[in-house]
DNA sequence: CTCTGTGCAAAGCGTTTGCAAACGA
DNA sequence: TCGTTTGCAAACGCTTTGCACAGAG
């Protein structure tokens, strides 16, 4: 289990119950949008406000303790920072799915970064398609 | 140049000035905002209503002549719907640039489609990184 | 001529803001 | 205790909607 505490202060960040549950939330999960943050939470912790998940998830982005992940004609979700990985996002769901940087795709990042003169931020590399359970969905 | 008419009755939509105007500006840019196409298109248009820009983006992309660019942190941007190719993304500007697809990226396609059962959709591979403009400015 | 598309203005909603009270260190 | 954070409620701004008129086929 991650120590979430730690992860605030090494950010500068106070480490009060609503912040820790935000990051507990979205680390079981995975990604989560705003809303699903806020309905998670503000089971365990009624008095929740939503002003606050909003005003945290902007500021653990700008800390770097969170990343936000765009999806096409949805809202964006957030996860954790963590090791470089790819986001396979389903474009009929919206879930995200985590894959780990394989000889590909780093292949593909050295020669972005070298032959286009494009740094290439390696924690964003979505690839939008449909997901293994959407397909079985729509051949039902 | 393209035929924006016949792009559009291929789509049966009705091939209007709005309609027109809107896929001229957005080809000619290559991907565009909401707002700057609204306010590339007015100055030719003088009558053309935000909500009219709105109702056809909306429309065009269900019909599959527009494509979205989620952008992380930014409003998403839209551009023609072309061959496949990769779009780096700049996470300080927000400027979109195409890339062909090349070797390495085909080989990351075709693993993840096969190997991961995840059906990649080809025309949404999005890189987020620093372009060289903004390298520049960052060194300055 | 008919049906679709446009423009306007209002409504809707997600997001942001200001401030007093509560809280963490 | 002191500066930060929270919750509330109002304000904001982008997006959507309904409807009468204009326009494309």
């Amino acid at each position: 289990m991650t120590d979430y505490a730690k992860l605030l202060k090494a950010s500068e960040l106070k480490a009060t119950f609503q912040r820790m549950h935000i990051l507990e939330s979205i680390d079981n999960h995975g990604h989560m949008s705003i809303d699903a943050i806020y309905e998670e939470v503000v089971k365990t912790h009624p008095s929740l406000s939503l002003a606050t998940v909003y005003k945290n998830i902007i500021l653990m982005v700008e800390k770097g303790v969170l990343v936000e992940v765009p999806i096409t004609g949805k809202k964006p979700k957030y996860e954790l920072v963590k090791d470089d990985h790819i986001h396979l996002v389903c474009t009929e769901c919206g879930e995200v799915e985590d894959r780990p940087h394989n000889i590909n795709a780093d292949a593909l990042f050295s020669s972005m970064t070298k032959d286009e003169n494009f740094s290439l931020s390696k924690q964003q590399i979505n690839l939008y398609g449909v997901c293994a359970h959407c397909q079985e969905a729509v051949a039902s």
